[in-house]
DNA sequence: GCACCGAACTGATCAGACCAATCGACGCGA
DNA sequence: TCGCGTCGATTGGTCTGATCAGTTCGGTGC
């Protein structure tokens, strides 16, 4: 066991940077229960004093707290502890997505071929008729559209349409965290020009239909077959890539 | 869609906070790729001009990057572009599973349900002789130990040695996420308190048969059997909880 | 009773100083 | 020549105090 383990195991009191005691003690008071959602924690001037350390490295601190979704800041009203919903807790999660390319997509794609398959079968098996009433909506602006913004956007909105109805929030966010809008664009637009636009457009009309029959065998079928046709369009595409990097370094994102 | 939409749609330029400009563009030039892993930034004192920012903002926006496990500072020595491994990406991960109570905890093992049958039926379809040795030498750590620290910290080493046999980093990094050591040791300790310790040590002795077998089926049936296990334990442990919260209320956790 | 305004509060940003860890050049001694 | 310790320059870490920018809320006047 490492001598900086436990939230105040203080004896050996390891020269921890001075910012992370605050960021430590904060957590350990969430996780205690002594702070609670929407509690309001004194002013970034008041914690500094409280934690012995100065104004800057408490706003540190709390930013830190910030980024993880712990804590909300509020210009000119304070500092409050963030709902810890799930949603707030997995934002940063974004960013894998985001920045991920080449084999960590890959990878990404096959969590996601564990996840919605059983998502979209939980959904199948729970789904009001308002829900997929709903669903049924931002399929149509899916199938209305050109391959253009509108597109991608109602894509992401119709997969995480679906994840909700399941009620796990959780998982809802997880799943949000793996798709990205550039990655979804980068799909849609080589399906475009690959004239196969027309396969997206099926797959989701096939899981809309397991889910109006409510059959959960057939949505984790048709959810499999979505995310697997996305990957072999990504390995095609990391070929190419990798094949006109080879032939013209540098110069692969052109165009 | 919102006005704040896009990294880099810049026209109307809505009056973003200060710190958040160089957390964006630093972003925006890691997925570009124009910083790669491994690569060094100028200083803090530099990034700050460039950016025509103070230092202390420059400061929260590089502690922001580094929260979010996408830079790396060296004390004394300067900033740097992380290994960009989803490992790095999905540290900020521990945060739901250290923090979560409740209901939320029900929909992380709802996740773990999804994820962890699925990575074992991998794991057992792809492991070497050597990985399941290990794997085998973990076990007994488990067997051998009481309950205590050990035993726990043995017990997730054991999961997190099948789901890296998988080669998937971004799922070994979202599974280790969503387990966490203060989970775990409730759960053992919960289970050796009604005596009922063997029920987890024959579950993990089942998966591990399966993975000796290379039965993919059997290590997901085994697996999904684990993870139902620590549910059912929860779900009791939660209604136990709430009925002592109705007789005394605010003493839930004493003793 | 209500809309408006301003003072007090609180986070956001800035500036500059000093502390602490790192790294590398230099020089001493084996 | 090689090895190692020292010292100074570089760079992140922390502190202080001032000022800017939203929020809140009570008072003021219609």
């Amino acid at each position: 066991m490492s001598p900086t383990d436990g939230p105040s195991a203080a004896p050996p009191a390891t020269r921890m940077p001075v910012t992370r005691r605050p960021i430590e003690r904060i957590k350990a008071m969430i996780a205690e229960g002594r702070l609670r959602p929407g509690d309001r924690l004194p002013t970034e001037r008041d914690l500094a004093h409280e934690f012995e350390v100065s104004r800057s490295s408490m706003r540190e601190a709390v930013r830190t707290l910030t980024t993880l979704g712990v804590l909300e800041v509020r210009h000119g009203a304070g500092v409050y502890v963030s709902s810890l919903r799930p949603a707030d807790l997995l934002e940063t999660f974004s960013v894998l997505a985001e920045i991920s390319q080449g084999d960590t997509l890959i990878e990404v794609l096959q969590v996601r071929r564990m996840l919605e398959p059983a998502a979209t079968a939980l959904a199948a098996a729970r789904a009001t008729d308002a829900q997929l009433e709903r669903v049924g909506a931002i399929l149509d602006r899916i199938s209305s559209g050109s391959g253009g913004r509108e597109t991608v956007a109602a894509d992401l909105t119709f997969h995480q349409a679906i994840v909700q109805i399941t009620g796990n929030a959780t998982l809802a966010a997880i799943n949000e965290g793996l798709s990205s809008r550039t990655f979804n664009a980068r799909v849609w637009r080589g399906h475009c020009a690959d004239g196969q636009a027309a396969r997206l457009r099926q797959d989701h009309e096939r899981i809309y239909q397991a889910l109006l029959a409510r059959d959960p065998d057939a949505a984790r079928a048709a959810a499999t077959m979505h995310v697997m046709e996305v990957e072999r369009w990504l390995r095609a595409d990391l070929e190419t890539a990798t094949a006109e990097e080879a032939a013209a370094p540098g110069a692969a994102e052109a165009g």
